[in-house]
DNA sequence: TAAAAATACTCCATAGGTATTTTAT
DNA sequence: ATAAAATACCTATGGAGTATTTTTA
């Protein structure tokens, strides 16, 4: 199973049509085909009731949608932490002070490690 | 990004070592280190500091390790939820009420409802 | 100097396309 | 009769292998 799977099968769900489903994904109808009967090989589950028209979502098929929609949101948050991570390492702060006002820094950088966990504060 | 690269990321991150996690993945090195630069690149991050023996992983490898666990096990919850569904569609339970008992059917049904809960009950 | 990762190529498995047939309404 | 899915076959992208060359400690 590959995130590929999960994403054809959520449009295939969505829109219960292979063909206008494959239209979205900017693929053929047949290659859509053939993935979900692969992935429904690899489950070893029906996920569709194919003597319907239109297709159906079986009983494990929409199991299977509640679990594959959290797996994609997941897969986003994987990507998003690693990119935010990626920005806090870059992110330098330079804090101009007034002279006579150096007594004030003190409570800035309390007050910006509260609000940026994880953000490396240097003072020089 | 599919799941081949978070499962090829997670053998790496564990070991730390390319060519060993190559071996327990029962593939090469070289087809590895491009799955994790193609990873990388898809990301727009690094993940490892290459230039370290033992390679390490950077802050944002470590961001993406977290989210990369729950995002296999999602897929495994998935799995399961699709066959745990299937499963219970071919479950039927016939039960056998011995004369001048059908009158404790009721609490069984009940009972039974509360506990496997998506199983559809049948009465005849 | 010795492990380990990167590079350069080759091969082939399979994702995807096209043409056609089958099926459900 | 018609729209949509399945089947058959072909193409080609890219995942994986082998040999070799950098790297880092």
């Amino acid at each position: 199973m590959e995130l590929r799977h999960i994403r054809y099968f959520l449009a295939v769900a969505q829109s219960l049509n292979f063909t206008k489903a494959a239209q979205q994904l900017h693929i053929a109808q047949p290659p859509l085909s053939r993935q979900m009967r692969q992935l429904e090989e690899d489950l070893g589950v029906e996920l569709f009731a194919r003597d319907k028209r239109p297709v159906e979502l079986t009983k494990a098929g929409h199991a299977f949608l509640e679990e594959a929609r959290k797996l994609i949101a997941q897969a986003g948050h994987a990507v998003e932490a690693a990119r935010q991570a990626e920005l806090g390492k870059t992110g330098t702060v330079r804090i101009g002070i007034a002279a006579g006002l150096g007594n004030v820094v003190s409570p800035i950088v309390f007050e910006f490690h509260k609000r940026c966990p994880g953000i490396e504060v240097e003072c020089r």
